[in-house]
DNA sequence: CTGTGTGTTCAGTGTTGACTGAACGAATCG
DNA sequence: CGATTCGTTCAGTCAACACTGAACACACAG
């Protein structure tokens, strides 16, 4: 394959996460940049770096990667006698994401609660599509903590496999 | 506590749901009428009921409940010798909604090894994120029964306990 | 000090998309 | 057959917001 072929399938490869992210709530650009520093050599990239290959003003880059260091998912690296600072991905940051995620499903369960306390006790079932929806929540309150102990077993043995 | 406040605290909590699922991704109206079908007694509401109590024109209740059928969250029920149709939440449409999620994570899971396939094979670590991501998004196709599994114990259980 | 490169902020713009309201088609009742 | 009620569709409106580009503040070099 042609270099120039490789270069247009990145490109096209970050507007697909782009598109990915914007679908799941996040601005396009943010999805850009997490694009960007998934498949970016090297690993950290300037603002400017950013700016440049995404085509995007100065602006909306220090906009957005504000939004994602916020969101956890990117950090920012900055080297001594280096005026510029670099951003990278998090290590983790995927299943940051889906940690994070459980504050909804607290948020959930809260307003669960306040709904079944505002449903008239007299009504047969009345409350049952919010018993349903605080149990869930409560379903998955209890099964987080074994699934961060089961993605660290999966991760160690992936790498084990890897180095040895 | 008085009928007028009781009122006023449901609209509140419809106008909550509605936010809540507005972060989540849908229009606040569809949120709304997740939120009105939670507390609503009877269960199923009409297009008219639900317009008229959520202050929104026809049209739009008639489009988000298509969408939200669409979401296999809500369903169509309709009645013999009965003009209108109603809707209500569908039994289990919390979970089928973390279900669906799932989607998202093979999507995930397609990027990940497209963007593998991308990066050039001499830089050393140079997917590492990108394996990271697609590792994580394995994990959750490999937790996934399971985690059917222990909800529908769950349920089962908390079923048992209030039966019995 | 001036000059250069850095990142942030902010007003303005353009677009997206939720929502309305009216027009329409379909079904039921008199 | 109207007349009525139901639900859908669609053009138009309005607000939210992503994004731009310029102005700005800061740091360092010469």
């Amino acid at each position: 394959m042609a270099e120039r072929d490789i270069e247009f399938e990145i490109r096209h490869f970050i507007e697909e996460i782009g598109l990915f992210f914007e679908q799941a709530g996040l601005p396009r650009m943010a999805g850009r940049i997490l694009g960007k520093l998934l498949i970016a050599n090297p690993s950290q990239q300037s603002l400017s770096d950013l700016a440049e290959s995404l085509v995007a003003s100065k602006g909306s880059v220090s906009t957005m990667t504000r939004l994602l260091i916020q969101a956890g998912l990117i950090e920012r690296v900055s080297l001594p006698g280096e005026r510029r600072d670099y951003f990278r991905l998090k290590p983790n940051a995927w299943f940051q994401m889906t940690k994070q995620r459980m504050g909804f499903v607290t948020a959930l369960h809260d307003l669960a609660v306040k709904g079944i306390g505002l449903v008239d006790d007299d009504v047969p079932n009345g409350a049952d599509r919010l018993i349903e929806l605080k149990e869930l929540s409560e379903f998955w309150e209890s099964e987080l903590p074994g699934l961060v102990d089961r993605w660290e077993d999966f991760r160690r043995k992936r790498n084990e496999a890897s180095d040895g």
